[in-house]
DNA sequence: CGGAATTGCCTAGAGTGTCTAGGTAATGGA
DNA sequence: TCCATTACCTAGACACTCTAGGCAATTCCG
């Protein structure tokens, strides 16, 4: 039950910022959101459905998103989300604030006692 | 009641890697890495006690750290904490993790949509 | 034709980790 | 004397991700 450390935990408070950053490009639907995420990350980022679609409750509810039910492209049902002006501010603060965390964290981890 | 992203949430899955970054400098009791990590960091990242003796707990538990009783620089009570070779692979591995995770994140949120 | 895989959405519940907000105790300075 | 600081501890709230299940329609392949 070793914990697997990889992204899963790390991922935390990041994802609703790469949602938001995902349909900074474009509407896109829910499936598409994940499916797109794992294609630009080489894989690498896994977004469960059990995540992704709560988030996306969320970023709604906050009024970051908006969302209509329409078709995909195979032509099946699929509700569509667009960035509001306001998510996108959001995004750009919590980019800021990614930013200058990444910075400060990989300085302090980076930096090697002089043994 | 509007969430103020900061750190706060970010710092969940990395906390545990700063706290053992911090004693790969050597011993300290919780008290001082908490302050050790707010000089490096300028202040930016504050480590609330309520978050930093129960992972200190957990790594404890996990064979990351190890602790002793003893008396602080200012002459009190403090259990001195440090890292035991377990928790010095452990460290690498979660630095490895938070590199390429932070890279990826990076990447993406960096790469501006051809509007 | 039939079954499996894929697309696409949804949800309950468990697990985990951070925070708030409280507490104890000893020391030092105003 | 009283308050700030040092130093530790803990219960409970809260938030988020995951597992693991479900539904429905379409497409691929034998």
């Amino acid at each position: 039950m070793a914990k697997d450390t990889s992204s899963s935990d790390l991922l935390r408070g990041t994802l609703d910022t790469l949602i938001l950053k995902t349909l900074a490009w474009g509407p896109r639907h829910g499936y598409g959101i994940a499916r797109w995420l794992e294609d630009v990350s080489d894989d690498m980022l896994r977004i469960e459905e059990g995540s992704l679609y709560p988030a996306l409750y969320r970023l709604e509810k906050r009024g970051y998103v908006e969302s209509e039910w329409g078709v995909s492209e195979l032509g099946r049902r699929a509700k569509h989300y667009r960035l509001t002006p306001f998510g996108r501010a959001q995004l750009q603060r919590e980019t800021e604030d990614w930013t200058r965390f990444a910075q400060i964290v990989s300085r302090v981890l980076s930096t090697e006692p002089a043994s």
